[in-house]
DNA sequence: CCTATTAATGAATGAAGTTCATTTTGATGT
DNA sequence: ACATCAAAATGAACTTCATTCATTAATAGG
């Protein structure tokens, strides 16, 4: 409830628009960092924007096109500038790192993402260009540097998914009998789930990096 | 449509059960597998099986439900047999293409299975079981054996959603300027997107298990 | 034979996204 | 100044789903 249409209640086009797409993500990324994915209605969005669910139509396509706007808000926020100062494999590292953590409170965003065009995301293609060039520089060029990219982002995202996963994953319940070792293993690992994912998550993002570089050494 | 009510269309109790988990689960996956997610809903499951969507709710709690019933029986589908012949490192790759191949066409479950505790899912305990005894055969063991599954299988996930991505994802439109080189690399993959996608999980699945190697050697 | 339980029915509910005719009003061209 | 146009908001209606509920019939068990 941040904007009231100035020109009384009445109908019709205001004094000035109430409503632009700038407006509208950023009311979309308030209820959704204060409530959450569930709570993001087109008619919770309305009410944060003052305004008529049926108005959002006049700037946004769909819901779907309000992720989208989200996705490349988050985007922005990813942290790139190890590619300045580190070499290429500490690197990749803090990116992918910055990436899984941007993308825990916004698991809900990975579907879309996924079949979505870079042509609609200026943010992602930017951070994709900064990659890129950093894998140049190492020597890493044509389709590996892209695939390298897709790969990363793939853990990244998965790993992202873990993360949001409650305490009691790992619990067979009372299928203990099923997988033993598998249960004892289990119980050996943190009990607070966030600090189990994160070990899981810098475990393999460490192998896939060493991979890579003694791939790609010299 | 094919199951008929035998005791004709009257309401009551059948002289035998019409449904079971079992016939509904059956049912889901023959809608998903031929005609997509999109149209599996709870009208047009009912409508397969002959009976109201009301009387559904007698066997599964929700939709929800109905998706972890289908999760378990694609994860039967993941071969595991690598386990048996091969030395971990190429068995655990094995089981990552099966794994990807088997939910490249069910990125719907993706999300589900994410915050899914495995008590829910014997088959996927079961196949955890068996991944969890060759790590340590070969030596691994404790949180290290659990923490390779679930960071193998994040990148399993984010995998398959790329293979199930648009020919055009990577077209970056009217914003080319944004990002040259990436561009000129991007166009140097595979036209075909699901080969490129399938080379990107092999460059990053080979990189994962290599560092692996290297990290449990001897 | 009575009765409790199970498993079906169809109608109703409610949440969400989306469409549409209508209306107001600022901007534009004459 | 005036007529006209296009943008932008409104509220009501529509659609699609998942889900609930009172009701009913048939079967199994005592």
């Amino acid at each position: 409830m941040t904007q009231q249409a100035r020109s009384g209640r009445g109908r019709g086009r205001p004094s000035s628009p109430i409503l632009t797409r700038e407006r509208v993500s950023q009311a979309a990324i308030r209820i959704v960092t204060e409530q959450g994915y569930r709570h993001l209605t087109m008619a919770s969005l309305a009410r944060e924007l003052g305004v008529a669910a049926s108005a959002l139509y006049n700037h946004v396509a769909s819901k779907r096109d309000v992720l989208v706007l989200i996705q490349d808000r988050i985007n922005e926020q990813i942290d790139c500038s190890a590619f300045d100062t580190e070499p290429w494999e500490q690197a990749l590292g803090q990116w992918a790192r910055s990436y899984r953590r941007c993308f825990m409170e916004h698991t809900a965003l990975i579907p879309v993402m996924a079949v979505l065009p870079v042509a609609d995301s200026p943010q992602t293609l930017r951070m994709y260009e900064r990659v890129t060039l950093a894998l140049r520089d190492a020597g890493i060029v044509g389709a590996d540097a892209v695939d390298i990219i897709v790969g990363v982002e793939a853990l990244v995202f998965g790993a992202a998914y873990d993360a949001s996963a409650p305490t009691d994953i790992f619990d067979p319940g009372g299928l203990e009998d099923l997988a033993p070792t598998f249960t004892r293993f289990s119980a050996q690992r943190s009990a607070d789930p966030r600090a189990a994912a994160d070990r899981a998550f810098e475990l393999a993002l460490e192998a896939l990096i060493s991979g890579l570089r003694q791939k790609y050494a010299g």
